[in-house]
RNA sequence: GGGCGUAUAGCUCAGCUGGUUAGAGCGCAAUCCUGAUAAGAUUGAGGUCCCUAGUUCGAGUCUAGGUACGCCCA
């Protein structure tokens, strides 16, 4: 045996401070590259997709769980020897959210600045904004131990990228899934630019105030002529009616084209005035909203259905205006159509259409013009100067249009409304319906493709798939694709003069071959590529047109375009698609998500990933959403330094489950690093300070994990210990590889909590003992073991602890082992070390010794004092299973003896109950008779009952008229509270402490509650553990002084030996104190005593 | 208005295919234990398992309707 203190292990510092200790690790990783070393490890590959961030924001709070998620698959994988693909930064650079950033610091405030100011410079601009926080989120990535490549990021601004994207263009027009058309689109009049669904999605205030109005179209009898033969039929009956329409956006009704009822529905000619004073006037609208619209004053004249009304004609409220330079062509204007899309919930019904607003769809089925009232700036048209609400912003623009109508005696009724309206997500200016030219992506053409491959994806949360993404899925529509900025991928399509004759460009090299010249040198982006120009001999000069891509495109491309796929990287795309995993928060299900599915699906007709979970919002401890404006905002630093990252990881991974939303507070944090990472910490620090004590090490073998254990040679509690780890091995590993975080976290937790509280604490002794023999090898060992499965369980966790525990556990022992734990192999079952019986019975046993204490805290006797026996009860396999540990369960209740309770123990009775399980399976409505019948049995016959059941003997079960014979599984016996007794029962377990104390017991309680106090002693007088003393009893004496001083002189001539073993005492003394002891006095309960103690050495 | 999700102790969460006294941790109170522990044990207070109806011998669990909250969409 080595000297003490020459241990192998370093010490453990249990004043660990886990923030320092992470930045060594940090510090660590990075001299002897351990990333690098991670990245370039494994053989089989595993795919991952990283889902770039902009870095033109700091990173936040929400970024931690989403690249904490990411992490620990990726750690786990590559410690079961995948090698990961695609553990590399990834940075969305282009698009709106940038250009918003430029133009605030330029201090623009749209497009025409940007033209004026120039592309070039602006797009300049641009690309060096996007890295002012790379450095903050590189030492955010590594603080937080997100391993990924930092030099080979792929950069969606680089012209490589472009290129790919580029060719991704180029498939989707040669398989005619990439179109023209006009739409409309939500349109921000500020950015100048239309927005994609998801954009829009971004967007939506609720509670918006608009106004609403109800006016008044005014019938007119006009003569008949084509397409309608004849005067309308109803044209008369109608000659001085109006028809009543409502909307929420007055600026449109410039642009109005016509009226829609619904064909099926009711619609009504009244008579209204809304007071005695005015005239009564004849207005037609839906039967149903009536009463809604007009309240009492109406009076109905006459009936129609929405059909019979198609084809009058009313009088325009302005006169309409076409787009610039396109002749309008009205003859289809100003009429009542009808259309099933019309509702009768709100408004009239009689709905009010601009084709360019919205209802394009409509307008094209019934031939209307196109007409405008507010050109792509927001802003009115300069013909409405005249009418005094031209060239103005069009929320501007509505009160003077209703004031105008109102004027013209137009205006039935205004209001105000509450509701959702879509704003500019960037820049909260409201967004406008226009419709204008813009390219999309057929993603309807493949739309059954889309929801077949999504099938396919594992979701966790698995109801992502059908609900929220599979419904996104079912009601596809095409992917507007175009934006009609600047700082983004251009869009390669070449177009002549008139527009006639089209060209996608799959890449550079086909530029190259089209203008005849190297363009190698040539900035992809705008304006540079605008200038790439070709004059076509039958079609003329052809110029790109202007438009850049979404920038959700870039990122869903991703997909090939970091690889810079097919012009580089076959065989390496080629392994790395589909992703076998992605991880981001709910709000990508629109996102990234389903760019990522449009596109895998669209070009390779499979998904584009398999395994994706699914991230809930981050909430504050109040369940409010985290923001700046709330000022409620979590400074990930903060929580770095104070806690430090592994707890605060363990925390996101266990405290609930990912997909919901998170309430999250650092009182959480903290009870984690006390709740997990101490009571761990605490345990290795325990195996350290005895094994440097002992100078015990391990053997290289068991330090690598190859040392056979012989589970038959082992103690039962090492066995159960063994057979709980390679249980806990089974359930991480399946619940990781089903990208089930959360479970692992808590079945990890569970052991330490019970290697700590249970291992530890009954085995402590064996640790202490000075002999070194093959019982304190097998405690050594099989804590070892133990912890450093733990510890390659936890590392995919927390990364910096598991690496602490590891280095100076395995590293030291075995200078052959990897130098990393994460480069080690993660754990694998042992299946002989598995012994589910064990488990089990162990579970029973603590259960046992908890109803125990029960008992004793119930009678008020400390487990100090020495009790004759516990009776316990439970079922037959239980009772036989406690057997296997009546030592541990004498020790734990402090009693001399365990005695079981059997069907003839007297001085119990029983009750019995229905299995119900089987029971109720097998008599159905028979239960609660046989539940009643059963509770009625008088003790004798309870006792037969249990006889019966013990035996594994049927019974019969007198029934009413009848008896039925029950199967001794189908009735649950449970003994009852016996007199004289501390009694705790739970889930038909029983356990009964005798609570008579002997003098004999009394005697020993009281060596044992001397023994405590001397340690305490010893403890505040500073002396050190393995310190011998001289001990010093004397009788202060609280009543009867002879009779305590008889009663000490019991207890030390019984127990002196005991008593100076326990506390290192070289001599036990009682009498008077010396002078130079440390003393104390203590209350015994029947005697009060002080104690002196002096070391010796 | 529609879709998805959530609702269990003061807080954060378990509760498997319906079954016997609904649990854990934290927090609070009290007691105890402790020479690894910043820990631990026990007890107590604290629950109309959101509400209503239904299915069933039996519902926290299944069904329908409703309410509240969150997210997404209109």
């Amino acid at each position: 045996m080595q000297q003490q203190g020459a241990g192998v292990f370093q010490p453990v510092n249990t004043n660990v401070r886990f923030p320092a200790l992470e930045e060594e690790i940090l510090a660590w990783w990075r001299e002897n590259q351990i990333v690098e070393k991670s990245l370039a490890a494994g053989d089989q590959p595993f795919v991952f997709y990283e889902g770039p961030p902009t870095a033109n924001g700091r990173p936040g709070f929400h970024h931690i769980i989403s690249r904490s998620f990411k992490d620990i698959i990726l750690r786990f994988r590559a410690m079961q020897g995948y090698r990961v693909i695609g553990r590399r930064e990834g940075w969305d650079t282009h698009g709106l959210p940038v250009e918003i950033e430029v133009e605030k610091q330029l201090g623009f405030s749209g497009k025409p600045d940007i033209e004026r100011y120039g592309i070039a410079a602006f797009n300049a601009k641009c690309r060096e904004s996007v890295w002012n926080y790379i450095q903050e989120w590189r030492r955010f990535s590594e603080r937080i131990a997100f391993w990924l490549d930092p030099n080979d990021a792929y950069i969606t601004y680089e012209n490589r990228y472009i290129e790919s994207l580029w060719w991704v263009f180029a498939q989707l027009w040669q398989r005619d899934l990439l179109f023209r058309d006009y739409k409309v689109t939500m349109h921000c009049p500020r950015c100048g630019t239309s927005l994609s669904d998801h954009e829009v999605s971004l967007g939506f205030k609720d509670g918006v105030d608009d106004p609403s109005v109800w006016v008044r179209f005014r019938h007119l009898p006009a003569p008949a002529d084509p397409p309608y033969a004849a005067q309308h039929p109803l044209a008369e009956r109608l000659a001085d009616a109006s028809f009543v329409a409502w909307t929420t956006t007055p600026w449109t009704l410039p642009a109005n084209a016509a009226l829609a009822v619904n064909p099926d529905a009711e619609y009504v000619l009244v008579e209204y005035a809304p007071d005695a004073d005015t005239p009564t006037e004849q207005l037609v609208l839906a039967a149903a909203l009536v009463q809604q619209v007009l309240g009492e004053h109406a009076t109905v004249r006459h009936r129609f259905r929405g059909r019979e009304l198609v084809g009058l004609r009313y009088v325009p409220l302005f006169q309409g205006v076409g787009s610039a330079g396109e002749a309008v062509d009205l003859r289809n204007a100003y009429r009542v159509l009808a259309d099933d899309f019309v509702s009768l919930e709100d408004g009239t019904g009689i709905v009010h259409i601009a084709p360019a607003y919205g209802d394009l769809e409509i307008g094209k089925r019934y031939g209307l013009p196109t007409l405008f009232s507010v050109d792509l700036n927001g802003k009115t048209l300069a013909t409405y100067n005249d009418l005094g609400f031209g060239e103005l912003f069009f929320k501007e623009a509505d009160p003077l249009i209703a004031r105008h109508l109102k004027e013209r005696g137009l205006m039935l009724k205004t209001g105000r409304v509450s509701h959702a309206y879509p704003f500019c997500w960037r820049c909260s200016t409201p967004l406008l319906y226009y419709a204008k030219p813009s390219w999309y992506i057929r993603t309807t053409a493949k739309k059954q493709e889309l929801i077949n491959h999504n099938q396919a994806i594992h979701w966790v949360p698995e109801h992502i798939r059908d609900g929220r993404f599979g419904n996104w899925l079912e009601n596809n529509i095409d992917w507007a694709v175009s934006r009609e900025r600047y700082w983004g991928t251009p869009l390669p399509l070449w177009t002549n003069e008139d527009g006639s004759h089209i060209e996608c460009i799959g890449s550079v090299a086909e530029l190259e071959a089209k203008v005849g010249r190297s363009l190698q040198d040539l900035d992809l982006h705008r304006p540079y590529v605008d200038d790439v120009t070709w004059n076509d001999p039958q079609h003329g000069l052809m110029r790109r047109i202007p438009d850049v891509a979404d920038c959700w495109f870039d990122s869903g491309a991703m997909q090939v375009a970091q690889w810079h796929y097919p012009f580089a990287n076959q065989s390496q795309f080629a392994q790395a698609h589909p992703a076998d995993y992605i991880c981001e928060a709910v709000d990508q299900t629109r996102g990234w998500f389903y760019t990522l599915h449009a596109i895998g699906t669209l070009l390779f007709d499979a998904p584009a990933f398999t395994n994706v979970i699914c991230l809930g919002h981050i909430l504050d401890e109040h369940g409010q959403k985290m923001s700046k404006s709330r000022g409620n905002i979590i400074e990930p630093w903060g929580v770095f330094e104070q806690y430090g990252v592994d707890a605060l990881r363990w925390n996101l991974f266990a405290a609930s489950p990912p997909g919901n939303p998170r309430r999250f507070s650092l009182k959480q944090v903290d009870e984690t690093l006390r709740q997990f990472m101490l009571t761990l910490w605490n345990t290795y620090g325990f195996l350290v300070t005895y094994a440097n004590l002992d100078g015990w090490q391990p053997s290289p073998e068991l330090a690598r994990g190859t040392a056979p254990l012989h589970p038959a040679e082992l103690p039962l509690i090492d066995r159960w210990a063994l057979a709980s780890l390679n249980k806990l091995v089974q359930e991480v590993t399946m619940s990781l590889e089903a990208y089930e975080v959360t479970p692992a976290a808590r079945a990890i937790e569970q052991f330490v909590d019970e290697l700590s509280n249970w291992y530890v604490r009954r085995n402590r002794r064996r640790f202490w003992k000075s002999e070194a023999d093959a019982d304190k090898h097998a405690a050594y060992t099989t804590l070892y073991t133990c912890l450093v499965t733990v510890t390659k369980l936890i590392a995919p966790f927390a990364p910096f602890v598991s690496e602490a525990i590891y280095r100076n556990l395995v590293v030291a022992a075995d200078p052959a082992a990897p130098e990393s734990v994460h480069l080690a192999r993660f754990p694998t079952v042992q299946p002989a070390l598995l012994d589910e019986q064990l488990v089990m019975d162990t579970a029973v046993l603590l259960r046992v010794v908890s109803l125990g204490r029960a008992a004793r805290k119930q009678a008020n006797l400390k487990v100090r004092q020495p009790l004759g026996e516990v009776w316990v009860r439970a079922t037959p396999s239980e009772m036989q299973g406690l057997q296997r540990f009546e030592d541990d369960l004498r020790d734990e209740l402090n009693v001399k003896q365990v005695r079981y309770v059997e069907a003839d123990t007297s001085f119990v009775n029983y009750r019995c109950k229905p299995n119900l399980r089987v029971v109720g399976k097998k008599y159905g409505k028979q239960v609660p008779a046989i539940t009643a019948a059963l509770a009625a049995l008088d003790n004798d016959t309870a006792r037969a009952v249990a006889r019966a059941v013990e035996a594994g003997l049927p019974f019969n079960l007198p029934l009413g008229a009848t008896t039925l014979e029950l199967a001794p599984t189908e009735v649950l016996v449970e003994a009852t509270s016996p007199d004289g007794y501390a009694v705790a029962e739970s889930d038909g377990a029983l356990v009964a402490l005798n609570t008579t104390i002997t003098p004999d017991l009394r005697r020993e309680g009281l060596a044992r509650e001397l023994v405590r106090n001397v340690q305490d002693a010893r403890k505040t007088a500073g002396l050190d553990i393995s310190d011998r003393i001289a001990l010093y009893v004397a009788v202060v004496g609280n009543g009867d002084h002879a009779a305590e001083q008889t009663l000490m002189q019991d207890v030390v001539q019984v127990w002196g030996e005991y008593i100076r073993n326990e506390t290192l005492a070289t001599r036990l003394e009682l009498g008077a104190l010396p002078d130079v002891a440390h003393t104390e006095s203590v209350d015994l309960d029947v005697a009060t005593v002080q104690i002196g103690i002096v070391r010796v050495s």
